[in-house]
DNA sequence: TATGAATGAGTATTCATTCAT
DNA sequence: GATGAATGAATACTCATTCAT
């Protein structure tokens, strides 16, 4: 037991440490050394909670994939419509204003975001967020009768355009600023959105 | 003349023994010095015409990138419908064919995709198939009554929503296999373009 | 005739050129490349008049060593005493001075200090500074009997030993800071040139 | 402790191959690779023990400074006078044996000499060498009056001009042989010590 | 004289990973 | 479980110098 907890301790530790030095520094440049270092284990250590200095910084971006639509979720839900369509261009929004907000974030899960929500809605047990996202997927799939399996996949393919849309705006500047596409995304998804719930 | 002239040359032979081998091998394992032995050029030659290793991979990716991209437009052609969503789907399908049969370039452009559209079109000089592709967004534009640089940022969007997707799918199976994502992907880009054409 | 002069304009440019660069960035910093561009030469041209890089790096540091003793000189013929030992010292501080005031200078030259004095004096036309120097080593040569040859040996040991404390004082602060052996050495030089006269 | 142990000897075999490399090859002809190979160890040890390639120069440097410094003493005593001033003379006189003596040494430690007398001087637990001469300063000065502080000041720069004068005699031939120099440095030496103790 | 394209030798340093203790 | 000493592979880049025009 008690050793049970202090290996979740360590691995926090870790995870915490890589995290605050990946956001700082970027991937690249965080030796597992320096993950150490700031977790205040040995090196070797390291090794008994993850496979290689890869799997933490896979963990570190699922952790953060994460967090990024958590957060944008709830501030969407903040000022959310009841209009889905429209709620999910509010939540294409706070991505995008989060991401451009975080410029160094953005560098650091570069190209590499994760969408776990697919794992994650086969947990019941999945956090509250998650639970009301899912929620609000199975009641506009009820509405418009369509397949929630098939609106899931509408949603996922556009928060990732989102996402690569915005990394290509706001890391290169290509090909244009993202106050210009941002409307242009949102619209996209308003009218893929509508049109699918009106067919 | 002859002195610029070989200089084309020399860089040319630079970009192709680069394109293949990072292909072949990936952008990480393929070394300054590989590339320079393969052109057959000193190493100390490279940096006369690239800053460093990076440049020459984005050189390769820019190229790649729109090898690419004309290849489908081109496949989309010989079986073009005439309606423009309906052929943008195409498209689509086309791009994500070509993706699925080139894992190794996928692996190797990554995300890192580049679209040079939006440069090329102020480019009257740019290839037939680009001014073919911008013809049909022109064409589109006035048929529907729409402003053509807004089209042009909504195909954007589509056309990186497919890069984002296919990456994620092909590369790590995630979320799932693309069969199921790519009528999905599809259907957005209808929707999408169909509504906005009868906004 | 015209072109003669072209190449000494040349030559100096390179000069000139190498001589601000070495004292902004060091010699090891600066490139043959960096030398020929700030002359405006290219760079096969800089092989026309130097043999190679140290060739270059030792004629600057010819003339800088030069300079740096005229420049002290002058400074104490502005004071001097009359008394031999007196301005030997005077000369010291106004070197030392020069060196403290001048630490990239004296960084660059590192320890390659080269006292020019004793090929000059072999010239009569040696430019004013130096026939006055060694003017004063004649005088005092004559004045206290003994040969002239031993006091430039003399006087050159006590310079030495100003630039190599120097050296290690100022770069490394080893073994004090030189307000603290700034008046030894003043004490040996009034010292040894002291007891030389009176023996 | 076995471990502890353990990095003092790897430490030590550095070192010994570091300086034996140095001495036949010179310091930039030396890789780390010709070191740690000599020493026996992988490349990647040598950075547990030195920071970087000049650390270990250095090292050697001061190692190889005391050295000579404690092998010239020792001759010095062999012979020595009792008088202070004559005896160094002597010193100087063993020094520059030394030095010309080893050449390739020289152009080694260039004029990095490092008189380490100043800081271990503090040292109580200094090896006998340094204790003795240590006591040879403090009996002097007791005998003359004068400052301990100041006449130990005054032998560093009496000593630095033996390595500055040396340095370029032996290794340039500037501006003359040092059989020339050498009554020079010794009447110097001789002329300051025994001025300063007749004040 | 002058050019500048081409050359290619040369190396310090990092860091993920292992394993003896 | 934990440690941290040891490993050694792996590589981009500079720059003095040459030589064909």
């Amino acid at each position: 037991m008690k050793i049970e907890l202090k290996k979740q301790k360590k691995k926090a530790a870790l995870m915490q440490a890589a995290y605050t030095l990946f956001l700082k520094q970027g991937t690249e440049n965080t030796s597992v050394g320096d993950i150490t270092t700031a977790a205040g284990v040995a090196k070797g250590t390291f090794y008994l909670y993850f496979r290689d200095k890869q799997d933490i910084v896979t963990a570190v971006i699922v952790v953060l994939s994460r967090q990024i639509l958590e957060e944008a979720y709830l501030k969407m839900c903040a000022v959310r419509t009841g209009d889905f369509a429209e709620d999910m261009t509010l939540l294409a929004n706070a991505l995008l204003d989060f991401l451009a907000d975080n410029k160094p974030l953005l560098g650091f899960i570069e190209r590499g975001f994760r969408w776990p929500a697919f794992r994650e809605r086969m947990n019941a047990a999945g956090n509250p967020v998650w639970q009301s996202l899912r929620n609000d997927l199975r009641l506009q799939a009820e509405r418009t009768g369509k397949d929630e399996e098939e609106l899931i996949r509408r949603v996922y393919c556009l928060v990732s355009m989102c996402g690569s849309v915005a990394y290509s705006s706001i890391m290169r500047g290509e090909p244009e600023d993202l106050s210009r596409l941002r409307p242009v995304i949102c619209g996209i998804i308003r009218d893929s959105l509508r049109a699918e719930a009106a067919e």
